[in-house]
RNA sequence: GCACUUGUAGCUCAAUUGGAUAGAGCACCUGACUACGGAUCAGGAGGUUAGGGGUUCGACUCCCUUCAAGUGCACCA
């Protein structure tokens, strides 16, 4: 649509002899109610044309009917100039702009930028807070590549400390050496399963300490299990081969867990960060920040930063005793990506509830002057809350990523078989199919909300398959599938005259692909694609309604309206894509 | 207590970043060519955008204030 910008500008200059930029130019789409497609606000225009809205948009109206031959008629409500551009104008586009290969893939901007998510802890398994972190991750970085970025995507695994031990501790004294192989458990759920032991044990001995008059902090502290997993944590630290050869297999064990539910989540990495390597960078940092005076030390040896000019607070760095915090961790960690990837910007997909702590780490690294710092992002997702309040794993109050993924299967083999819709599938199909739908409704369900938003889940009511969900537009994608395997569609292009209303919609609505999806990477939201996707697939089925495409008046307007569904069925393949989402063939 | 975030139809979400009569889906009611695939389409009902004030041609959006919910304010990560 630059060409009506461009017009507008040139119309403004020659009407009322001042100059405006394009960018300035309010045009949006016309609503449903009024003639026309796109309409430019021209309320800010009175205020050098010294006329009314409705003559200052009349104005531009007759100019931009001289000056455009696509533009076809005009009408002003108020200070809204609508426009409407001529069928001749939308067949060019269709032809031109949406049918070749080209269509919305972005030129590569130059720039790299690296996508941070996911980053578990290795003593329990992935949980729907994580299946939300993951999702997100993901498409964004979808997103950013379609939008012409180099994208990194990174896992930065918690695999130390002192929770880790908790469970490595809880399987030694209880596990009687039991294994994924023996048990023929997931990996991740054996490990999680002696942290949740851990914590009803340790519990335990609190309770007894409490009992014989100690109060709960003393408890909390003195309890023997606990005393055991911090000096365990202090023999990984030193090397104790013993510790360390735990550690490793019982990670090995989350690894294998943890690889399976992202494959089944469909998310993959580039590179794995691990803590156990990155825990004590950024003392050097440190030095440096004292060095160049944005930090300062205090008389115990602690250093800190004073951030109350930037409205934050004063926030340790390192430890007296010299140790790493984790925000010492953090900036090491910032410099080693940028180090690795000397990426142009740097998102972090990380929950709200750490809001505080990346605004804090990002202001350091701009104070300390470091490259890359003006690119850090943090994308800040809100809680998955269920029913019944907070998911917690320590008491088990959680819904499991695993089970999620297979009750979502369950549900989709349900609806399909209830309606009838698996003739002529082999079982492998079937399978696949259940996974494709129940993960569109799931990820679509979970995407479709602005990140910032919390979010809340009942599993007791199954999300839906009908109407704004993934399902409905996986069935608009199978339903032209359907009808383009029916008919020979030839690539020539079609010379109609006029097209109707519901095919222009369609054409439309395709041309703003390639925008939105800028908009999207501009906003790290998926939640755009979604909700773009949506209205791409309702505006195609009030045309598929209303017009037949294989019984079409004549062969032209046939080939002319199957050229049309297959363009939408790749738009919604492509869209639905960057969400991470599946669209089968039939359904 | 201080800081950040959120509050839109009974429920789940939109609203082109300050534009038109605030739009969808679910649930509820009514209809659709003897199905190019009905997981669809058309229509009805449902709103003081948490309350109050302000800014302006124009406010869900910006400012002030009150209320409600969530999160964060460790020499934990």
């Amino acid at each position: 649509m630059n060409f009506i910008l461009e017009a507008t500008v040139k119309a403004v200059k020659h009407l009322y002899n001042t100059d405006i930029a394009a960018a300035d130019i309010n045009l949006q789409e016309t609503r449903k109610e009024f003639e026309g497609q796109v309409t430019v606000v021209t309320f800010p225009f009175t205020k050098f044309s010294k006329k009314s809205p409705e003559q200052t948009g009349a104005d531009v109206g007759t100019f931009l009917l001289d000056e455009l031959v696509d533009v076809s008629g005009f009408n002003v409500v108020k200070g809204f100039l609508n426009i409407s551009l001529a069928d001749s104008y939308w067949i060019k586009q269709l032809y031109t702009e949406i049918l070749p290969d080209s269509f919305a893939v972005a030129e590569p901007n130059g720039q790299k930028v690296m996508v941070e998510y996911s980053s578990p802890n290795t003593n329990k398994p992935l949980h729907l807070g994580h299946v939300r972190n993951n999702l997100l991750g993901f498409s964004v970085s979808e997103i950013l590549a379609a939008a012409g970025y180099e994208v990194v995507k990174t896992n930065l695994v918690n695999d130390r400390g002192i929770h880790i031990c908790k469970s490595m501790l809880a399987w030694q004294k209880f596990g009687e050496g039991e294994t994924p192989e023996s048990t023929g458990m997931k990996g991740d759920h054996l490990v999680g399963k002696y942290y949740v032991i851990f914590d009803k044990e340790y519990k335990k001995q609190i309770e007894e300490l409490k009992a014989a008059g100690q109060t709960e902090d003393e408890a909390k502290k003195n309890a023997p299990l606990i005393k055991e997993a911090q000096s365990m944590l202090q023999q990984w630290e030193a090397g104790n081969e013993a510790v360390i050869t735990l550690w490793k297999t019982m990670n090995n064990w989350v690894y294998t867990g943890f690889a399976e539910t992202y494959k089944k989540l469909g998310v993959s990495f580039d590179k794995f960060y691990y803590e156990s390597d990155t825990y004590l960078l950024g003392k050097d940092i440190v030095d440096e920040g004292l060095e160049k005076g944005v930090f300062f030390k205090k008389d115990d040896g602690s250093v800190w930063i004073d951030l109350t000019a930037d409205g934050l607070d004063e926030k340790l760095v390192l430890r007296s005793d010299g140790t790493s915090v984790y925000m010492t961790q953090d900036m090491g960690t910032a410099q080693l990506k940028y180090n690795d990837y000397h990426m142009d910007k740097s998102i972090y997909v990380v929950g709200n509830e750490q809001d505080y702590h990346f605004k804090v780490l990002f202001t350091i690294l701009n104070k300390l002057g470091k490259d890359g710092a003006a690119g850090l992002y943090h994308l800040s997702y809100g809680m998955v809350d269920l029913p019944s309040g907070k998911m917690k794993s320590r008491e088990g109050t959680v819904v499991d990523a695993d089970d999620l993924v297979n009750d979502m299967e369950q549900t989709a083999k349900d609806q399909t078989e209830a309606m009838g819709k698996v003739d002529g599938f082999t079982d492998d199909e079937k399978l696949q199919l259940y996974h494709t739908i129940g993960m569109g409704a799931l990820k679509y369900f979970l995407l479709k909300v602005d990140p910032k938003k919390r979010l809340l889940f009942n599993p007791e009511e199954s999300v839906d398959f009908q109407g704004h969900t993934g399902p409905f537009i996986q069935y608009t994608h199978a339903r032209i599938r359907s009808v383009l395997s029916r008919a020979k569609i030839t690539n020539a292009e079609i010379t109609v005259k006029e097209i109707a209303a519901e095919e222009r919609d369609v054409i439309a609505i395709l041309t703003q692909f390639p925008a939105i999806i800028q908009t999207a990477a501009e906003g790290y939201s998926p939640a755009i694609i979604a909700n773009y996707v949506y209205e791409l697939a309702k505006v195609y089925n009030k045309f598929y309604h209303e017009k037949s495409i294989l019984q079409a008046e004549d062969e032209e307007v046939k080939q002319f309206r199957l050229q049309l569904s297959s363009a939408s069925g790749k738009v919604i393949n492509k869209a639905m894509k960057l969400l991470g989402i599946e669209v089968p063939e039939r359904m």
